[in-house]
DNA sequence: GCAATGACGCTCT
DNA sequence: CAGAGCGCCATTG
């Protein structure tokens, strides 16, 4: 598998999170058909341009909380993205208990 | 090619 | 619940 057919998988997962729903590195990595290479999502997401269609801002790591530089500009637009989609921050991290997303199969299939 | 680095995660303290 | 340790692996110097 190439670098870009890679990086590819991953756009293509991100770009299925539904609007107000956040996914972890990990969830993405699974999701793509990478299990346990995390790190290569961010590589991935890193990237993309701030102003991709790809919805790079409802990436998160395992603990609900934005990986990238606190002071950074990315970061203050991930928050205000996410927030504008009615995501709340507590002490700088979001319950993933509340916005996860269950996934691309339960989109297709909702439980209830 | 070796070593360091980094948008990560899981386990054990 | 915060940290440390360790695994992972593409990129870069």
């Amino acid at each position: 598998m190439t670098r870009v057919a890679r990086r590819a998988r991953i756009y293509a997962v991100v770009r299925r999170i539904p609007r107000g729903r956040v996914a972890t590195y990990g969830q993405i990595a699974a999701l793509a058909g990478l299990r346990g290479q995390a790190r290569l999502v961010g590589y991935a997401l890193a990237a993309l341009d701030v102003d991709s269609d790809v919805p790079w801002h409802r990436v998160v790591n395992a603990r609900g909380a934005i990986s990238l530089p606190a002071d950074g500009h990315s970061a203050l637009m991930q928050r205000a993205r996410l927030v504008a989609e009615g995501i709340a921050f507590r002490d700088g991290r979001i319950s993933l208990d509340r916005w996860q997303w269950a996934g691309p199969r339960a989109s297709r299939r909702p439980i209830e």
